[in-house]
DNA sequence: TTGTAAGCGTTATCAG
DNA sequence: CTGATAACGCTTACAA
């Protein structure tokens, strides 16, 4: 193994210079940064990181814990791992994957062993088990998603009240009056009720807003349970020409009823999708969808975790953040204007 | 910060007694052993995973580097993450996120820092850029994914060719004679086409000797490309009644085109998807479909590596393994009896 | 069964 | 602008 004195030795300088060279802290003469680089380059010199973090007291690795649960969409938590992984390179930081089949002490494990630096949660909860072990000083974190109590925290999340918003308004502007909303099975409401709610709640307010009349109705997402609710909502609803919906696996089993139904997408039904776009994309029609830029998550949260770890070492307090992305609504073939 | 000379004072032992508790390389009489466990809790001690890296010359970490592309389907990438990182878990390592965004270097760079004791490859190419720099002693790693030349290395990979040859039992036991394999697009079958021309030839065989018919046909995936497809299909063999889709993409379109074209799914046309079961099932009707044990992909990779690992370590020749895993063929709605 | 002490390869503090 | 050197916290011979 090729140390940082076999580098000093072979450049006729001293282990200390060699270390200023690659970490920046010091002004060194261009002569004497060539010739280091040089060795470098030549013995193929790699820092060791172990000694590394020991002797510089940070480890250069960020933790992020990723959830074990599945109703979640997988794709966009892969997304989401690894736009955190390159912003994270960007930075020079490596990424530990966690999961939470450790529970919250997985956590604490890499935090205390300073194997990590910092840990960013995805698929916060709104009274998240987690928590309580990154509130405070002792280790930082980044949080995607938005807890009930996010004081002493640093938080992003998509702005799903917008979304919903959106979605309204995207309807409304079409001429559509009735619309239904279609949303998750009742479990997905009770643990992120955030996620779930704040876009009901967002898109009920610009309904009203707009005059649109409207219906919520949960959906578990099989064909049967999708079959079920659509039959109810033209029970309750023969006029409805619009149809949100919220919960992903829903929407084919939808487009299938309409059709089955006798109803042309977008003659006769509008659909607006709340899901991510290339899912969007792969449906006969294409659908109009509102998305949130999942890679963006993944990149705020490592600022946001930066920044409270350089606060955190300097003895400042760190910033506790709060970021909502705005969705964007990207128009497809299955919206169109109302019918007659 | 709790270190180990803190526990050590306070069990009123040495520190190398509580090394040894942790690492169990030494015999220690139960009493000491319950007080210095008792200390531990006591005092919230976490060994330092820098010093214990530096000193033990193994950092207790694997690295696993995924693909960027997103052609792979994705979920699947993700259970495999998280079935590495939890076997790896089992085992006391932990796992670090890589992404090929960084090229080859990045398995270099991590390998040589000592930041992980060995690497985990995703998506291995048949010619994969990575391989040189992990054949050999120096630095052990296992591949998810078969290569074209295997020699010095372990490798785990779902045996498509078998995963083919299940498409074709099934439909010959069923009665059908004329079939259809809808492929991916001529990019798939440059870079992997280990995956593709695998399940293909094994689907060939097995076709060859039940007597059954066949027109193999790439398809990128779009609805367009499908309904390309499709038409072609059916002039060539307008008797065609069973249909084997390897492209995940192609599955939803061809259902639409079944059904517009007036056949439906079972009676006329029998349909077998080579996808994971919960995409399976997500269609209406539900897919019969042959699918890998992606879990079991990563633990087997994990076991490999720690196997080569140890090998390494006690100056052994690491054993090279080829471990091809078996599919299932799960049935579901959309195959049936050949028609008449 | 336990203790002592010499590293492990960096970083960062003092000097110069 | 550069050098020497004392930590950093743990593992592991070597002793006892």
């Amino acid at each position: 193994m090729v140390t940082i004195a076999d580098v000093a030795r072979h450049a006729g300088v001293s282990t200390s210079t060699v270390s200023y060279v690659f970490s920046g802290k010091r002004t060194i003469s261009a002569a004497t940064r060539r010739r280091v680089e040089r060795s470098v380059i030549e013995l193929g010199y790699h820092p060791n990181a172990g000694a590394r973090a020991l002797a510089g007291r940070r480890s250069y690795v960020l933790a992020l814990v990723v959830p074990l649960r599945t109703d979640v969409y997988v794709p966009i938590m892969m997304e989401i791992a690894i736009s955190v992984t390159i912003q994270a390179r960007r930075h020079g930081y490596d990424t530990l994957l966690i999961t939470n089949g450790e529970g919250p002490e997985g956590v604490q494990r890499v935090a205390a062993s300073g194997l990590a630096d910092g840990v960013i949660l995805m698929d916060v909860q709104l009274d998240d088990a987690r928590i309580p072990l990154v509130r405070g000083r002792r280790t930082q974190a980044a949080l995607i998603g938005l807890p009930d109590d996010p004081s002493g925290l640093s938080c992003v999340d998509h702005d799903f009240a917008t979304a919903g918003a959106l979605c309204a308004d995207h309807l409304a502007n079409l001429g559509h009056h009735e619309i239904a909303f279609i949303g998750y099975g009742p479990g997905i409401y009770q643990r992120h009720a955030a996620y779930a709610e704040r876009t009901l709640a967002g898109f009920r307010e610009r309904a009203a807003q707009r005059g649109l009349r409207f219906l919520h109705r949960p959906c578990e997402g099989t064909y049967e349970s999708t079959a079920g609710t659509f039959t109810r909502i033209l029970g309750d609803r023969p006029g409805t020409t619009g149809f949100v919906v919220q919960n992903e696996a829903a929407i084919g089993p939808l487009l299938i009823l309409l059709r089955t139904s006798g109803r042309t997408v977008p003659e006769d039904a509008s659909v607006v999708a709340l899901c991510p776009a290339h899912l969007a994309e792969q449906y006969v029609p294409t659908l109009t969808a509102v998305t949130g830029p999942a890679r963006k998550l993944g990149q705020v949260a490592v600022e946001q975790l930066l920044r409270r770890m350089t606060a955190a070492e300097r003895g400042e307090q760190p910033p506790d953040e709060r970021v909502l992305l705005t969705p964007t609504l990207t128009v497809g073939q299955s919206t169109g204007p109302a019918p007659r």
